[in-house]
DNA sequence: GTCTATAATTTGATAGAC
DNA sequence: GTCTATCAAATTATAGAC
């Protein structure tokens, strides 16, 4: 039995391992982020979730009264990893390295290690159709990324403020296009490509 | 009765003029277009195009057998269209013209005009949901492209190719990018930003 | 926190008449 | 080409028991 089907025992044993150290509200969240990663906002479902950590879905409107909340608080925690995982860019500075290499490193690892867009560059795609409170995460999510960039720009380069707002806007565009494209065409040299002449200029 | 629901008149008015142009699979697609770009290939069903054109939703599928039929022609419709109305780079080129330029004034038009995501720039984000059939009209949208601003970046800039290809994946990018986080910020000045960066480098 | 049961709606798709 | 009728499945959400 063990060895007919080796990669549902290993799957049932990552899953069991990652019960172990979550919620079962961050279980959720988690699964839910890597479906909508994939697939956008309505790339899943209640059901889905539910069967996915072994509980009904009438138990996920427990953690989450309406799709909306479940998608608010995806995009928040999201936002707050993300933010919460560059650091400051000064403290970079500091530690003699470049700000925006630390920044795309954050994007290459979502594009090659998650091999999914990035949550909150996907939904905010689809911005228009979004329930109000997911839209106002997704806009949270964009102006914290400008102000780091923006930051980061102003500590190595130039006591420019307009420009170091224009850089910000370049390579947060320019790497969220990139990875998009990567994922529609299959190719990882969009990104690197892209990736390299935001550190040569 | 005239003066009451005005909106009411107009729309229908606009909409006897439109299906007077258009056949009703054109009709059909138009219409999916839309809700495609602005909240991606869930964001529209047959019943609701059936009820927008005005005919029953088993009559689509007259016109289109399957749902991945219709969002594979919706892809080829939008990327012919595209490549088409961007003409030859070389053409602007004789003209005077850069043609960098009329590219990115390709993208203005979409995001200020349609107030709508580019379609395969959202459907390239969602792309690993996708029945195979739109995933690969998606990767010919963004192939042409590529293929399209190299020859214009050969063509103005440098005889370099690698150059040239670099080049291209940076505009796209950039462009896409910029479209997508305008839209979700609900900010053009994003996309003007970054727009100008691409013609002053 | 999780369950059963269920409501109300929507979805993609088909068969067959006109 | 368009219709009626219908299906099987999926969706978000709620009520109430344990």
């Amino acid at each position: 039995m063990f060895l007919v089907k080796p990669f549902l025992v290993i799957d049932n044993w990552l899953k069991q391992l990652r019960a172990s150290f979550m919620t079962k509200k961050q279980e959720l969240l988690q699964i839910a982020q890597n479906k909508v990663r994939e697939g956008g906002y309505n790339n899943f479902s209640f059901r889905e979730l539910a069967k996915d950590v072994g509980i009904k879905s009438a138990s996920v409107h427990y953690h989450f009264p309406t799709k909306a909340d479940l998608g608010a608080e995806l995009a928040k925690q999201y936002t707050d990893d993300f933010i919460s995982a560059l650091g400051e860019p000064n403290a970079h500075l500091a530690a003699g390295k470049n700000p925006v290499s630390i920044y795309i490193e954050q994007f290459r690892q979502a594009l090659y290690q998650d091999k999914k867009m990035c949550l909150c560059g996907l939904l905010g795609a689809e911005s228009d159709v979004l329930p109000e409170l997911v839209r106002a995460e997704i806009k949270r999510f964009f102006n914290k990324n400008l102000a780091w960039l923006e930051q980061a720009y102003l500590s190595i380069n130039t006591d420019d403020a307009l420009a170091a707002k224009q850089q910000a806007i370049k390579t947060i565009s320019l790497l969220e296009g990139a990875m998009m494209i990567s994922i529609a065409i299959e190719d990882n040299n969009v990104f690197e490509n892209a990736a390299e002449q935001l550190l040569v200029s």
